[in-house]
DNA sequence: CCGTTTGATGGAAACGTTTACATTCTGCCT
DNA sequence: AGGCAGAATGTAAACGTTTCCATCAAACGG
């Protein structure tokens, strides 16, 4: 059993009201109560119970994080934004993931609301039409999601039309001119749909033609047979390949490397996501660069904000940025 | 204001025993009460706040995790291995990280033990002799230790010594002779300087000699030039290099070849830590596999059972493993 | 020397639960 | 019919805080 206030009150001979302003307001005790209670706090290793004072209505302090993943590299950054930020503004995080799946997010939120979270930050396959989200709307309590990008919601992500269209961009501006794009199952999230868009928009812009997305599972290890086929064989396969996160990108790396490849000579590859561990490939992966720690700190601080003013969370959309050289540097010499 | 159970019991009409009992033991209440119960919560949305019952004197089910980083995919895989079993055994984590600071970890372990967390996991440099661990005994919460490995405390490691000498064995085995090991701060852990030992092994065992270890700061993006130097000048260049962490392997990897080296065949590397992420290099890093998300579910284990029995949590050794061939693959045709 | 301010402290209520105990009612057994 | 078991429900205390209000003593002004 910990001690409670109570014992400390007791072993230093005054009311459990003196203890609580020796604590909390140590200047409306006299200098020598104080050093008593603060000497019995000593002995006893005490320390105020939260719990106690969460019970009180001060707010708990408690963020609920929910997000698919804790090992992808893309949260974990985020993960440790958020936990930075809500350290800096006094809050703890409580973390729990999800695998976008619908049954484990629901348990997830019943567990966070339980809890009487101040808010929520979170990341879902779709944003739009989503059932927890309404559940979480109609209690009240205050949410943002990261990474997810819907007007009718707020969220912190950055603008991943316009990203993916300025890193296509980039590669046509280094001399690349038939660029397919590798993509996650589009239907597991509507950040992989954004970027589709934007991919056509470049190639557009370009006077170039768009090809079909090819999908693959997003989890798988390897690269299945037919799509390794069609980037490997010299009559068929595309100059550059845009790849709808970064790690599908290494993944590719990797496999063209082993089939003999030279990158970005016979084929560049863009990824998408800036992680950290792509600068340790060689060559360094290219990539359009989301701030990933930003964007959770921000969605904490915005939550915060949102919780102090009472208010809805605002929106924010973060710069994004073009790591590029590497796996997509231009090729001078390139027959055609 | 989230509705507490007072208002379920008013708009239902009943006591607020009945409506705890409806939501505890159904079975205890009568059918149609319990149907008007129901519709009361569902009503208003109801769920019953667990600090009520926290406070109530129940367990809090609430872990705290303090660890170094978040980020670092060592420790996100660890996360997501304690998140899956917390969840599984019926609790929620207190994330928190330390960057191995003092004064952040004494910090975060205030906030954690006045959440009256039921237990903790924790990761620190040095487990001897930390001041903040002796602090944690005398509370008497439970805590198990992750990564490091003391034989005083409970903890989950890997057997660090071991696992760097069947390590280093294997890039004997394998053919390489003049074998260097880079190695993180070795006063930053206290596993730097067992896998400094296991290294000594091998070498020992097989009459080799072993050299001091290269040492670099663990945070650093590039290779000091003097170390590069060291190991690019084929005068003085080792056979094989052993990173004491993958990090640091991967960032040596992408040096080298950038420098022109080709691997294994002018130098071999093995790292440990076995992330995940070094099957996506080319060749592929050799490791030595820690099975990071297990270390952290065999922790959260310990740890439930110590909570449930009351007792100390009992240390595990969980086993290592290897995974050969690619960067540190035998070489066939070495000149001597 | 009295009345009033000021400062220090204590008493008690409130927050949201659970649960032991008390109460009421139904229906069964003899 | 009377008594009693058993089910259904209510009452109230307890958990650890904070804080309003009351109390009390000392100091101070007149």
């Amino acid at each position: 059993m910990t001690a409670s206030i109570k014992d400390v009150a007791a072993l230093a001979g005054v009311s459990i009201a003196t203890v609580s302003r020796t604590l909390n307001t140590p200047d409306r005790v006299s200098p020598a109560t104080r050093d008593t209670v603060r000497q019995a706090v000593a002995t006893l290793g005490f320390r105020l119970s939260r719990i106690g004072q969460q019970l009180r209505g001060d707010r708990s302090r408690l963020i609920g994080v929910m997000l698919p993943s804790i090992a992808s590299p893309v949260f974990a950054e985020c993960v440790e934004g958020i936990e930075a930020a809500a350290t800096a503004a006094g809050y703890q995080i409580l973390l729990m993931s999800t695998a976008y799946d619908g049954v484990r997010e629901q348990a997830a939120l019943d567990t966070l609301l339980r809890q009487r979270v101040d808010g929520l930050i979170l990341t879902v396959a779709h944003a739009h039409e989503h059932p927890l989200l309404d559940e979480l709307e109609r209690t009240g309590a205050p949410y943002v999601l990261v990474y997810n990008q819907c007007p009718h919601r707020p969220c912190v992500s950055v603008d991943n039309r316009g990203a993916a269209r300025d890193g296509v961009a980039a590669l046509i501006t280094a001399g690349y001119r038939r660029i397919v794009m590798l993509s996650g199952a589009m239907a597991a999230s509507d950040r992989a749909w954004q970027r589709y868009l934007g991919y056509g928009d470049a190639l557009a812009a370009a006077g170039l033609v768009a090809t079909p997305a090819l999908e693959v599972d997003f989890n798988s290890v390897t690269l299945p047979a037919v799509v390794l086929a069609a980037l490997t064989d010299p009559e068929t396969r595309p100059d550059a390949l845009f790849c709808g996160n970064d790690r599908l990108a290494m993944l590719v790396m990797r496999q063209l490397q082993q089939a003999g490849l030279a990158l970005p000579r016979d084929i560049a590859i863009l990824g998408f996501d800036g992680l950290d561990v792509g600068t340790l490939m060689s060559p360094v992966l290219a990539s359009v660069c989301q701030p990933n720690a930003r964007l959770g700190a921000m969605a904490m601080q915005s939550l915060d904000l949102a919780i102090r003013d009472d208010a809805a969370p605002v929106s924010r959309i973060l710069p994004h940025s073009l790591r590029l050289g590497g796996s997509a540097a231009p090729v001078r010499f390139r027959p055609d």
